[in-house]
DNA sequence: TTGTCGAATGTCAGCGGCTGACATAATGTT
DNA sequence: AACATTATGTCAGCCGCTGACATTCGACAA
């Protein structure tokens, strides 16, 4: 960002750097493969830094924890939201601008910018991997729920409300996150009938939505 | 509740298992004291153990790990939620049920049924190192996702629905956790200016939930 | 009371996650 | 080429957690 030069351009960043980034890449990657392989509590963070040639010390100073390797490409994909939420048009009202937020996102997914080249499909993996593994759940809920207090200062500061007084950024945050993990829960359930990959997603995020209203009304029959 | 006798009664139930909820409850006890003395992550398993004077074997022979002796009592609040949800009357639609179990629960809590007498104050400091601690968080945030699925099953029954099929009760279920969650942290941020106890946290419950239509309503301003 | 059975507890050894401290090697800079 | 900086390796150690086995304690009947 301070740099003026482009961050493709490998003459910008120095060795060091790049040597870091790819280290880490593979981290990532080689876990990936273990967990999804092995399951995540057969897996040890020795196997994996083994696996790229690394001491366990060094796996630790690249994660907090055995969490974090597993999240890491979520938590890629909910920076990239907050950017793009940020630069959603003024105009556009805080639930139109989340949807928008969350569709770009998957654009992108789908453009293979998310680690890899099929970054679709291994992330329905991983979606299944952590909501079958209790730890992992965890930490990944915890960030979500990091996640919307900056979701909600970003629509706070959009519509110019002091978050600290005003409730509602938090509360649509919150409800926001619910549906999208939801609609990550039902995808997962039953990929086939959403084949369509990203457009499933969005459509069932949308179809979700709809039925808030009706769920919140008084009666149900 | 097999047993004709009831549960007071203190012949009823054997010697044995009386000696276990009494160490049980004693674990429970010394955990919250050392938490909130030197904070969670600076207590020991042993020292919890060896202040019932316990081995630190037994200590996991009553909890899995060291995050549910802190959990230990808001699973019984929620359990206790799951049951006077199933009691409520059937003509109440499904948020009048919700909102007349939690009423129901803090209630009890009033009349300390919930471990101790002052279990009010107790509930605060609880959430607070709740709050405070990733660990313990992440659990609590695990929990309350279970707890969902349990009460939307819940709704699902009483309404007659499918919960595979309708998300309402699932949608209903995540939106009021999101709503007594951020009531909690509302709570504990300023305690003051809710003293009335848990009179203050079912209104401000109330008023979450009053301001959940203008929230996802489209425009703020 | 005594004897017997099953359940609860203690002890021990060990694995795996995680950290601090220090030494070493690699990289960037002058 | 010499130096400063930073990444990595090695080692020791704490703590959470578990399996296996021995021991003790409460329940129940003879």
């Amino acid at each position: 960002m301070a740099t003026p030069t482009t961050a493709a351009d490998p003459q910008s960043v120095g060795l060091r750097e790049r040597k870091k980034r790819r280290t880490r890449d593979a981290l990532v990657d080689a876990a990936h493969r273990l967990f999804l392989c092995h399951g995540y509590g057969r897996t040890t963070v020795d196997e994996i830094a083994s696996e790229v040639e690394v001491s366990q010390r060094t796996f630790f100073r690249y994660f907090a924890n055995k969490e974090e390797v597993a999240l890491a490409v979520l938590a890629e994909a909910e920076a990239a939201f907050l950017e793009f939420l940020r630069a959603r048009p003024a105009e556009e009202n805080p639930l139109e601008a989340m949807r928008g937020a969350v569709r770009e996102v998957w654009q992108a997914v789908d453009r293979g910018q998310g680690g890899g080249p099929d970054s679709g499909p291994a992330a329905l993996e991983l979606f299944e991997l952590i909501e079958s593994t209790p730890t992992l759940l965890a930490a990944h809920l915890r960030h979500s729920i990091q996640q919307e207090v900056e979701v909600a200062r970003i629509l706070a500061d959009r519509e110019g409300l002091d978050p600290a007084v005003d409730l509602r950024p938090r509360l649509l945050a919150a409800v926001f996150g619910t549906v999208v993990r939801l609609s990550h829960l039902s995808y997962a359930a039953d990929p086939d009938a959403h084949r369509h990959s990203m457009d499933g997603m969005l459509a069932l995020i949308e179809r979700h939505f709809d039925q808030l209203g009706p769920a919140l009304a008084g009666s149900w029959r």
